[in-house]
Formats: structure tokens, sequence, C-alpha cells
DNA sequence: TTACATTGTTCATTTATTTGAACAGTGAGA
DNA sequence: TCTCACTGTTCAAATAAATGAACAATGTAA
């Protein structure tokens, strides 16, 4: 069959996908990296062409007509193998090149995953990165990002996924609070103290496991009260320095946490505290039927890194 | 998998396409209705941002690189889903509308194909049509048409066909030279006459069989000259209207043969010659999953149009 | 309900792309 | 071998597209 009549309307149609996929003129042209003006032009275009409304606005809420919808489900996958076709091209020759994008968590990618990055980008000169921190849990494939770091516990089974490194939560208060306010040493102990919280996790009790025996039978789970709840784990790490009470933070913090002045010491080093923060650092990838070299390479940056020590830098020269 | 960084380039990639069938920067341009400056630009943008040197050029003849061979030959049905895809959108709604590019012989397409287009152009004001006629053996798929109207005897296997019609190829010669020469009442009477060939043709021989007993055993082969042989059935007819000998006509040809002031008349009717000329008259389009609704429009009036006469305009109103 | 913030569209201006003619290079035909 | 027609590329001029500020419309929050 002919497509020679696609050409002028090629780029408008795969324009529609993405505006099937963000709902929103204004967020399809900043993904595109292109006005607004210049996408709505070009839609009103393509369905004055085609002689068919495939968007339906209603000046606040965008979504697509049937036939819009019927349309773009049919070109998707058209798309995505064609954008496969082209990174493999790219990638038979010479070194990794290409954009990556990548979503991390805002402390974990601030701490570590910037250094880390930045160290990549001096060895890979043709690779270009764009990071987004955010704690917002995005979705990889709507939101175009080729690679998502995730501190969770299980990766999910629609990507792939690559474990970075494992990590534990540990409890932590600065030397001078525990000076002040004395060192626990059983779970029960901190009722009696400020504990600072990290918020949006199953707030309100710690459920302690003496250290080595998680599966065990020994539990013990403790009410906790503070005056800090905060959804930043570098704002609580922060407070505990500043000697405001005890709180869990990932093992990964607190190796930044050393080269401060102040230092954190771990709190009950023999119990273990359960299901805070992911046990994992992954990095995962919207399922493709290949990887772009340019984001192996990464992974593999990463890895190497993370394997070597959390925030370690480059992998050598 | 994100197609984001896609879209600056999908219209490139699908130029790719389209320089890969037709093997020249020129041809493409004119395909797609551009200019060959800005094909080449284009492609080399295309390399240069992939960092792929795609097509090989050398001067004279334009092949693509191993890279390049592989690229397209993974897009290619991508872009026909979405061409079909796009197609079917539009007919959803209204009206059949679109271009439909058509190729047909020469004579044929004149006399028969125009009028016939031309009452289904105003029962369709939305639907616009290409006409190339050429005598010139087209590739539909590689030369982006849509449909071919062929004089043959059978329909390639690799082609959906619909028959318009059936023909006979027809022994004629003006009423002025058989009052001149005499009228032969057998084939073997022909190696008095002179006789114009349509070049092309496994030219220098006609052989007969008995009217109505084409597989009988009945064969004679006559061995003929004349003074033309063409390759344009058109100006065999008027050769023959000028009375310059005997000739075989498809028999649509002769219904436009008796509108000018000398007329033809059959000879030996009571026989048929073998093989000239196709017997039937086919559309053809390239296989697709679906037929774009204007070309089935424009094949059913064709239809219609041909099975009540040759030449017949409309479909009424 | 009433502001407010944000959406998609419009229009004059700026920007980028396309164009056509000139050019150098190559393959087919004599 | 040489010629000629035609190829793909280049560059200034012309054309088309993208831009961003202003605008009307709508969902949201007080």
């Amino acid at each position: 069959m002919s497509t020679d009549q696609l050409s002028p309307l090629v780029a408008d149609l795969h324009l529609l996908t993405v505006l099937a996929a963000t709902k929103s003129f204004t967020e399809t042209a900043r993904r595109l990296g292109s006005s607004k003006a210049s996408v709505s032009m070009r839609i009103s275009d393509l369905e004055r062409i085609a002689g068919v409304l495939l968007v339906r606005r209603t000046t606040r809420s965008v979504g697509l007509t049937e036939a819009g919808q019927q349309l773009v489900a049919d070109m998707q996958p058209a798309f995505e193998r064609i954008s496969g076709s082209y990174n493999a091209a790219r990638d038979l020759v010479g070194l990794p090149r290409g954009l990556v994008r990548v979503t991390a968590p805002v402390a974990l990618g601030r701490q570590h995953l910037a250094p880390c990055i930045a160290a990549f980008l001096k060895q890979y000169p043709d690779i270009h990165i764009e990071l987004e921190l955010t704690d917002r849990f995005v979705n990889l494939a709507n939101e175009g990002f080729d690679l998502a770091i995730r501190h969770t516990n299980a990766a999910p089974e629609t990507h792939v996924a690559w474990v970075l490194c494992e990590t534990r939560s540990v409890l932590v208060a600065s030397t001078d609070y525990l000076a002040r306010r004395g060192t626990p040493t059983h779970p029960e102990d901190l009722a009696a103290h400020d504990c600072l919280l990290y918020l949006g996790a199953h707030s309100g009790s710690w459920t302690f496991a003496k250290a080595g025996k998680i599966k065990s039978t020994e539990r013990v789970g403790v009410d906790i009260r503070g005056s800090l709840k905060v959804n930043n784990s570098e704002v609580l790490r922060e407070a505990l320095l500043a000697g405001l009470g005890i709180g869990l933070l990932p093992d990964f913090s607190l190796l930044a946490a050393h080269t401060g002045n102040a230092s954190l010491v771990c709190v009950l080093p023999d119990w273990q505290v359960q299901g805070f923060f992911g046990e994992r650092i992954y990095a995962l990838r919207p399922w493709s039927a290949q990887v772009p070299k340019a984001v192996q390479c990464l992974v593999e940056h990463l890895r190497s890194s993370f394997a070597r020590g959390l925030g370690a830098g480059g992998a050598g020269s």
C-alpha cells in the first residue's frame, strides 16, 4: 500500500498520540518542546484535513472522540515500533548517544544520583540526560520517561527492572539529642522520646524485630509521637541532625549525614524496623522490545556505582 | 515506551521509506510534492541527528546503507498501519473523501475512463483523483498508486483485483480499405493484405480459431506484414480509419470509432484471434488490510459504468 | 455565589523551512 | 573515448510555520 499521502501528516498524527496520553494541549507542548499555539493549530489542521473531529474540547478538559480514540489505539504500537527501530539504528554505530529522560525521588536524586550521573556524562559526551526529581509517582510510559529510579519493595511486573542495591531502614538520632534525652535500649523506651515521622508511610507506629530475626515471631509494636511529620527525607535528616528527635532513615541517607559537623548515630542497633522505605533501589523502564544502548550504559554505570557504595562518583577513567 | 523524541523526526523517517522505494531524491520529491533540495536537506539532517549514515550516495545512484535498509524494513509495516488507520478514521464520517491516484493505459484512459471519472467526481465532490495515463507497466506499491486499470489476461496474485468487464480482440478495417482491396474470407487471405500491428505484442503472426471454438484444434497461424507498427492503440485506430490496412483492436475501441465520419467493420467475423490484448479489464489495488472508502466508491462506479457499456458516463443522479 | 487560576484559541511578529536556479559529478550511448 | 542528459547538493530569496502575549471560557476553592 502506498503511504505517500502520509508524509505531511505523520508528525501531526504522532502529535495526536501524545495529546491522547497527556489529555492536555499545554502538557503536550511542554513534552514536545514547542508551544501550545502550535499544538492547537496542528491538531486543528489535522482534523480539517481528515474531515473528522478527533478531539473533544470543553475549554477546560480535553478528550478524544471515538474516532480519535480508535485512531490513536491503532497507531500507538506502530509509532512504538518506529521509535524502537530508530533507536536501534542509532545504536548500530559508534558511541552510545541520545537523550535519556530519568525520574527519581528528590532526596535520592540529589544526594546520590546527581554526582553519579555527572561522572557518567563525562564518560559519554554524546549522551544527554534530563533528570526530573519528584516524589510524585510518575507513570513512565504516559509521561515520556525512559528510566525511573525507585525506592520500593518490589518492582512492578509491567516494567523492565534492574536492582541497583539493597537498602535498610535505620533508626538514628544525633549524638546531641541522645546526650540530652538518653539512649533508648529497648523499642518500648521510644514512647518517651520525640520521634520524627516520614509522612505518607503508615504513620503512627513502628514495628521492631530482633536484628537478624526479622521472620521470627519476636516483634514489638510501638506507638510513637513527635512534633514533626514531613514527606521529604532530606528535611527529615536535617531535623534529626538538628537534634529534634529520633527518626527512621534509609541507610544511604546516613552516608551524606556524616559529612556535616554534626553526626547521626544508630539507635537500637540490635533491632530492625520493618517495612519502612523500600528495601531495594530499582531502575525501571517501560517494557519495550529493545533497550537503547544509552539507557543500557546508564543502568550499567548506576549499578556499578551503587555496588561500590552509594554516591560514589564515576566508574573511573 | 515513550515515543516523544520521535515527533520532529517521524516525517523524515517516513521520507526515508519513500526514498528507499524510489531510490531517487528527484523522484521522492516529485512523489511527495516537494523539491529535491528539501528532500536532500531533510535526509542529511536525519543522518546527522541519528549519527548514522543511512543513504549511500554515488551522485548517480542512490542506495541505502545496511543500517538504512534495516531501519526502513522495520518501519515499513508500521507506516502502512498508520496510513491504514488514518484512512479508516477518515472514512468513519460523512461522504467518502480523499485523494485516489490512478494509473491506466493511455487509450483506455482517454476514451473511457476519463468521461466515467468526470461523472464520478461530480457525484463525490470531496474525492480528488490523480489520473496518470501511461502504457508503461507501473509497480503500484512502489510508485504510490492506489488503483490501476489494466487490460490483461489474468490479474496478478499479489493484488486485490476487480473485473470491470470482458473484452475481445476484433479484426477490423475501414469500409474504404475493404472496398479498395477486397474483403478477406479466410485468415490465409491476410497474407495479401496490409496488416497494422500493435507494437510490443508478439508481433509477426496472428493465430486464428473458429469463433466459439477457441479451445478446438482448428487453428490457423498467419504470418502478416504491413507498413505500420505502433504501440499506441489510438494511433492504430486512426490508421485503420484512414484505410491503411487491417488491424486488431480491442472491442471497446470500436465504440469510439463509429463516431467519426469513417467507420470500421469487422473482418473475418467467424474467426477469433487468440491472445492479443487482455480479455478482461481489471481494476487492481496493492494488497492492504482495508480498502479506503473513496477507492471502493470509485471501483463500484467503474464497474457499473463498464457493465452498462464502455464509456458510459455517470451512474445517474 | 464570586474570584481565581488555568485552559485552549487567536493574531501579528519572529523564526525556520522550502524553494528554484546554478553547480559539479557520474553513467549510458555513440 | 567523449558527449550529453540527469543526478544530488548548495546558496540567497521567498514562503510557511512557530512563537508568545492577549483573550474568552471553564472548573475550583473560598
